[in-house]
DNA sequence: TCTGGGGTCCTAGGACCC
DNA sequence: TCTGGGGTCCTAGGACCC
């Protein structure tokens, strides 16, 4: 058997933690930019607020109803992760991190009964960490995010271990929120009379589902039919493709300003591309308008294949200006920025050209430029290409909390 | 004024081979 | 009159997830 254990509303639970006060009243958590809202307690979706809906919006709403909203603060909120998931494996031998607030576990050689384990599971977390968390068990991943869903709605834990609790389950999930079943699939389920989990899980005709819904689609109905397709793994795979992108907080039309971004954002990516030891073979940027200007959305693209693996930012920094260059076009209102580092492999086994030498004081520079920036703080040392004023660019966080737990200069203060 | 960011997987179709 | 058959590999784009 496996559980799904996923942090209630997680964002704002983790404000909540250092802010005591806000407990029972409705808190939003705002994407970067302050631009949307990612997170909702349960009194703030009362309220009617919608997850992705534009702040600017709701501004006046959140003032009259005493809305508390916090721009995001993801160092707060993945090293709170960090200790939900390792208290999660004093539960389990093989836990899957499957994201920031989510974890499957693998209940198959528990002893005890389900439904207390998950009752325990959930006590435990709120007693060490503070967070609220859901716990769904079945005997599949898929099974056990719709014993999740339903666990959600009731406060409890939900098992479903045989045939007969998982079909009643299965009715009470609307086809739109099975786990896999998103805006599309959702049009052509319904076309087919397939309204509920249930009525998808007794759809009879297997290759039409596949030709459909391709073989996930398919996957997906075998797992509800309790065969498991989606295996468990613990160990975090290493990243395919590195993305780095933010919106602006204000509009963009000069290149040098584009160009300092996009350097900035290769310094991310290729940093995260090092520390998991990895290379890769192709560099791709982009620049693009805002979805909802006045004038028509514009985006450009444009990538760059390397002969030889590379994870040199300053090379890479090289190539993406002059990836900008050939994109770059004047009087468009630049909205958004970033690249995309893709072709990933291994940094210990890899293709050299029959002339090419590693470049081994590149690589000290890079190994000593991570240490300094891992014990100093990210960009404590880099490339001037980034420049030292971002202001034009920079995004807009009127609301965040302090790094409570990640910084020392903002560690909680008692009297 | 103002609408996020980072990923994975699958498939069709094009390019190529003999 | 009339022009084969069987493959592989790669990529863009679309779907999904959080």
């Amino acid at each position: 058997m496996i559980a799904l254990v996923d942090c209630n509303s997680f964002f704002c639970s983790c404000e909540r933690l250092f802010r005591p006060d806000l407990k029972n009243k409705p808190v939003v958590v705002l994407s970067n930019n302050d631009g949307c809202i990612i997170s909702r307690t349960q009194e703030a979706k009362q309220l009617g607020l919608k997850m992705g809906g534009p702040y600017f919006e709701i501004k006046s709403f959140c003032r009259k109803y005493d809305v508390h909203v916090f721009s995001s603060n993801f160092s707060l909120y993945t090293n709170i992760s960090d200790r939900v998931m390792s208290t999660l494996e004093k539960f389990s031998s093989l836990v899957e991190i499957y994201s920031v607030d989510e974890a499957f576990l693998d209940l198959s050689t528990c002893q005890n009964d389900l439904k207390v384990m998950g009752k325990k599971i959930k006590q435990t977390i709120d007693q060490e960490i503070g967070i609220p968390v859901g716990v769904g068990i079945a005997k599949t991943k898929a099974l056990a995010k719709v014993a999740n869903y339903l666990a959600k709605k009731s406060d409890e834990v939900v098992v479903l271990d045989n045939e007969e609790v998982v079909n009643d389950a299965l009715k009470l999930v609307p086809i739109e929120d099975l786990w896999g079943v998103g805006r599309q699939n959702q049009i052509k389920m319904k076309a087919l009379g397939i309204m509920t989990a249930y009525d998808f899980k007794n759809y009879d005709n297997e290759k039409h589902i596949q030709s459909v819904f391709t073989k996930t689609g398919l996957q997906l109905k075998k797992e509800l039919e309790g065969i498991s397709c989606f295996s468990l793994s613990k160990a975090t795979p290493k990243k395919k493709s590195i993305l780095s992108s933010r919106s602006f907080g204000q509009v963009v039309t000069s290149k040098e300003e584009l160009k300092k971004s996009i350097a900035y954002h290769i310094s991310l990516a290729a940093q995260s591309l090092r520390k998991q030891n990895s290379l890769c073979s192709q560099l791709y940027i982009f620049l693009r308008t805002s979805y909802y200007g006045k004038t028509e959305f514009h985006s450009k693209t444009t990538q760059i294949n390397f002969s030889v693996p590379v994870d040199d930012t300053l090379f890479l920094i090289e190539q993406g200006m002059k990836a900008v260059d050939k994109i770059y076009q004047q009087n468009i209102l630049y909205k958004k920025a970033g690249v995309g580092l893709e072709k990933i492999v291994d940094n210990d086994s890899y293709q050299l050209g029959l002339f090419d030498r590693p470049n081994n004081e590149r690589k000290t520079l890079m190994n000593l430029m991570d240490q300094i920036n891992n014990r100093e703080g990210k960009f404590t040392l880099k490339s001037m290409a980034c420049g030292v004023d971002n202001s034009l660019w920079k995004m807009k966080q009127d609301f965040k909390s302090p790094r409570y737990t990640t910084s020392w200069n903002d560690l909680y203060k008692l009297k």
